[in-house]
DNA sequence: AATCAATATTATCAAATTGTTAACTAGCCC
DNA sequence: GGGCTAGTTAACAATTTGATAATATTGATT
């Protein structure tokens, strides 16, 4: 996992909202704080996190509100959502999960067990996204059905043989391609272009991204290096 | 879901066995059960169970012994394991989820929780089983039961084709559509219509809304992207 | 250091792709 | 029928992308 989890904690209670973010930060998540349901859905768009921790009982909006705002709106499809309460009350529980919630914690909190309940949802998440066709390299990212390529959170548009030829080296970081392969791969066996072509290409990249991913091995070919 | 979802239950009580089972069955599920962990593993290797529950306290093999087999064994890379206990015990909770556990449920249990959560846990692991027939973005609001768009609360009158189009795209933010899919989709295969007719939809789409949700993406085809 | 081949860079032109407008057709309702 | 709307298409403009050639630079080898 490359980028760092995203998790947003909604809680009214400040100390609560302490005691999370401090052992969830330790754990290696990137935390963002909430303290009414309002504020929650506002950060939620903000800042796209890709879990949202939401305690039942909150001024503004409560944890359900949030809960239904945040699963009719397909931009948190992916999201997880895992509810909070200090009720251990079977109704609530029901309903927090009708209500598309992902898992259900009771109050009070052990921080071990929160972390590790976040953690089994994630690796459970993970590879549901199938054959992924998202390549991930320290903050560079590329997708195949997105067509798209970011590096630490900034998108770049790259055109389609360039994406091509970017996705097809990274897709086997460290492997060095033939001048060949690469022809064959991005272009296909029957079309015929020159050398210099792919040089071209592989500069554009270059240029765009602005970090020399892209390692020139002499005489042999190219290959992703970041 | 067409074919049943099936779930194995290995618990030593027979009265537990025995409730769980009926909730199960009466909830739509194909229910297996085992009275000890080596039955268990037996019956899993038998009938492939899309999920298994395990109680930690079984004779012959406990639970995590259980877990930790089946995690082991690549076969059960998509199983999901759901463990019951007795003990609302932290560590054998974490100890639980860190043997590759997908959820945690303490006795005493009610039927119904455990069905939400397991139902909660299958719709997260089904990818996009949820044919939402309201997509909301934003402020942008699509409703396929209604064939009615609003933007900001304001209602934005589309025709058919329009409609259909923007509704493909957007079912599946950034998602890029090929031309091809587009038009097998909303025109269908036996239509035969040029590339143009699609451009001018997205235009009409795009001018109508007035923003830009509709990304191109040159040579690879189009994306719902706000 | 000189040489040579491979690669990088730049500019330029050609080709592909999409955007835009307007015109045409078919169906529908009064 | 006449007027309306939606859907399609054609023609052209605008834009983006791709390929090449010419030139500069690099790096290995001697």
């Amino acid at each position: 996992m490359e980028a760092p989890i995203k998790i947003l904690i909604a809680d009214d209670e400040a100390d609560i909202l302490e005691i999370i973010s401090f052992h969830l930060i330790k754990a290696g998540f990137e935390v963002f704080t909430a303290k009414d349901g309002s504020e929650a859905i506002e950060k939620a768009n903000t800042y796209a996190p890709d879990c949202i921790i939401l305690d039942i009982m909150m001024p503004k909006r409560n944890g359900f509100e949030v809960c239904e705002y945040l699963r009719s709106n397909s931009k948190f499809d992916k999201t997880l959502i895992v509810l909070l309460t200090a009720l251990n009350d079977e109704t609530s529980h029901i309903k927090g999960l009708e209500l598309g919630g992902d898992d259900f914690i009771t109050k009070p909190i052990s921080p071990k067990v929160l972390i590790s309940r976040i953690t089994a949802l994630f690796r459970r998440l993970q590879p549901s996204t199938g054959q992924n066709k998202i390549i991930n390299s320290n903050d560079l990212s590329i997708d195949l059905t997105q067509y798209k390529t970011t590096l630490k959170g900034v998108n770049y548009v790259l055109a389609k043989k360039e994406f091509e030829l970017l996705y097809l080296l990274a897709a086997q970081p460290g492997r060095v391609f033939l001048r060949g392969e690469i022809l064959s791969q991005v272009w296909g066996n029957d079309v015929i272009v020159g050398d210099r072509t792919i040089d071209v290409h592989i500069r554009k990249i270059r240029a765009k991204l602005g970090i020399d991913c892209i390692t020139t091995v002499k005489g042999v070919g190219y290959k992703f290096d970041y």
